[in-house]
DNA sequence: GCTCCCATGTAATCTGTTACATGATTCC
DNA sequence: GGAATCATGTAACAGATTACATGGGAGC
């Protein structure tokens, strides 16, 4: 079966939802997916434009009252055997995250112990914001989202996020112990 | 200060070390830096160029015997600014890690649970492999680095990747006993 | 008319990988 | 001579962001 990246097997599967448009899939990513996926409209429409030529989906106009025309994309046969043949394969490897803060920490040696510090308080600041946002998320689904199948998956992801997050949290809490004994 | 790109920041950085060649960089970052930073040739001759270019290093060429010569980087004054410069300020954002895993299951309700279990376990395996490797690297700093300077970051580091590396397997044994026992 | 949201799209640019080309030196 | 390691480099391609252009419709 022919390969396609990620982003397209990404408007595949979001594609199966009730995001139908390029302006819906935006949405749909920048309200759900942003924390773990991010696509931008200058890959998503040319991708759409690709999933068409390559006829795993059909266009069609959509009028819509109160607001302009948008397009509407369906899985074809082929999308969704694409689709599903991409669901059930393996990842290849599990991602390596580029990080910043390790990389400038790497270099500590030629740093001043205060800098470092500085560092690691404001990461770990910035992975506190983060957790309230996934709790905050948490809290709203479970709140007003009683579509139990829709609502468990969407919590498993974010589950993930808050439990990385936490340990990310910890780990600045120990260094940044670690290292302000050695500036003693 | 003009701005430059992440790839930059980090070979002005391993040109404080004892890494003084495109080869050496290269082999700092395989050996060490790997796990969270990566560089390829294809982007680490063009940046020295660039480095060379904007007077942030200068160029020599090392005569080595019984190896091929070598260009060998210095660090100019400007370029050390420009380094303590980046190093000092504090990171944008936290990274966004892309994970395949969580987009796939994010379109979970469209797959057997058979199918999304069988992804979680192969994510486990890769994430226990994953840990196994920090935790040598570790053992083997341990017992054989004792230059304690040079030690205490690389730890630090490695100390980040085992904790991270831990919480996602245990999000994935509690996601996979969740979703076996609904499978019941 | 102006602003805001809805909606689609593209061009320029940046970032990064892969594959290839080249050649020195050592050891067998 | 051949293989392995050391060493530098580039061209083609892939992936992604940013900024811009365009325009419909609603509400003030």
């Amino acid at each position: 079966m022919k390969k396609y990246n990620h982003t397209t097997y990404a408007i595949l599967g979001i594609l199966t939802t009730d995001c139908k448009s390029g302006y819906a899939i935006k949405q749909l990513i920048d309200n759900s997916l942003k924390h773990f996926w991010k696509i931008s409209y200058g890959q998503i429409y040319p991708t759409l434009k690709l999933i068409v030529d390559e006829e795993l989906a059909t266009v069609s106009i959509s009028s819509q009252e109160g607001k302009p025309d948008r397009k509407e994309y369906y899985l074809t046969q082929k999308g969704e055997e694409v689709l599903k043949n991409w669901l059930e394969k393996p990842i290849e490897q599990a991602p390596v995250e580029r990080n910043e803060v390790l990389l400038k920490l790497f270099f500590g040696r030629h740093q001043s112990k205060e800098n470092t510090l500085s560092q690691l308080q404001d990461y770990k600041q910035k992975l506190e914001e983060r957790y309230q946002t996934y709790s905050g998320i948490e809290q709203m689904i479970s709140t007003f989202e009683h579509n139990k199948r829709d609502s468990t998956y969407w919590l498993i992801t974010l589950d993930y996020g808050k439990r990385v997050t936490m340990a990310a949290i910890e780990w600045c809490d120990t260094t940044i112990k670690q290292i302000s004994k050695e500036v003693e």
